[in-house]
DNA sequence: AGATTTTTAGACAGACTTGTCCAAATCGTC
DNA sequence: GACGATTTGGACAAGTCTGTCTAAAAATCT
């Protein structure tokens, strides 16, 4: 059993740290060469572990698999709730604010380490998993767009908007911030921070060219 | 040699069109399970052909995949420039000529089955093939898109939209036509054809909204 | 019809994977 | 320092996959 009055890094070092490393490694190796081209060696030796390791903590390469979704979905999942708590609900300037919350989005959970990954296990692998993501589209889709439709809403409401349909706004302004990141991912090049900036710059000023209040 | 004399479907029946028959089945194998995850047994299979008239026309399954990936290419590359064509350079009414043109553009080039294969490929294999996706750059985002931007430069020189910078506004056409579509293919769902016209109008609208001229 | 090319089915070796088992080494606790 | 749990490395069987080779069958061309 756990006697769970360790100080504080002397329990979890080995068993816990470990599960940790050999998820990460297992999302790094998955996102890279697709479950199908993975393998549990190549896992173990990314994660400084025994292959026997990675048998004992997740029985096998198909749980592995699901562990490593479940896990990454929520981490994900609170991070966005906290940068969520970022946005700017009474708005100074209104395009610097939004485009400094879409900057902590992409940074936080889109151009994440996590986000990519999770992003790209969906898109490859969601396919023939049809009930491996289920909670990750009730938690993504269903929970965290609707808060961030909710906010756009709110907005509106405030007179800092135009808009009828939170809904699609929050989508629009998803797909206009991820427009220049998802290409530059397909081109494998990795933006600079400035690149970034812009990027968010412009699609926040195109977002509001459509939505911002006509009368200023 | 080839007596180029055949009257129709005697001649290339047997050679080119197994050819292509490979390249389709591999096309669908490969984007269903991956690189590492296919197998040339299964690719013959699908393809109703023997294994070794896989290996005898690409010779290995890494030069099978490349084979794949430029054919693709290409058929999406002519397909677009077709579509490119009926872009609405002297529009009418321009939500509805925009609409119609963002329609044709999701069902010839990118809801299309090639273009869900390649946009699938680049995403999960890109990264593992620097070199491979090369021609797709070159071709897609290098012609296609600025072809594309050309146009929309054209319809605000001649007054019909209010834009500066036309590559963005290219790529931010791109992601507002998009962003339904992916997000319904990410969850699995395919959209209906009303769906689909809906998700057209509600993005041109959007990106009217921001680049239309204020002046009716 | 006869000659030539392509396709086929199956066998095959070599390599790689998965998942299990086990004895020895390591770690953290008492 | 001794104890119990975890980890390790390596061996292992069973299975899969690639890529080659063969001889027979089918299709194509002249």
């Amino acid at each position: 059993m756990r006697t769970a009055n360790a100080p504080d890094i002397a329990l979890p070092r080995s068993h816990m740290a470990k599960r940790e490393s050999v998820v990460d490694a297992a999302a790094r190796v998955f996102c890279r060469e697709g479950f199908g081209g993975s393998n549990i060696d190549l896992i173990a030796a990314e994660a400084g572990v025994s292959r026997q390791t990675v048998y004992n903590h997740h029985g096998d390469k198909e749980r592995l698999f699901e562990a490593v979704v479940r896990e990454i979905t929520e981490r994900i999942n609170v991070e966005f709730f906290e940068t969520l708590g970022t946005f700017p609900d009474k708005p100074g300037d209104l395009q610097k604010d939004l485009s400094a919350f879409a900057m902590r989005l992409m940074r936080n959970c889109i151009c994440n380490r996590d986000g990519k990954f999770l992003r790209k296990l969906i898109q490859s692998e969601g396919e023939r998993y049809p009930g491996l993501f289920e909670t990750w589209r009730e938690q993504g889709p269903g929970k965290t767009w609707a808060a961030l439709a909710a906010r756009f809403a709110r907005l509106a409401l405030a007179g800092h908007l135009d808009l009828d349909d939170p809904d699609l706004a929050a989508r629009q302004f998803l797909a206009l911030v991820n427009a220049d990141l998802q290409m530059s991912m397909m081109l494998g090049v990795t933006l600079t921070e400035a690149e970034l900036e812009a990027s968010a710059a412009q699609a926040v000023k195109t977002f509001l060219r459509a939505y911002g209040r006509k009368v200023a």
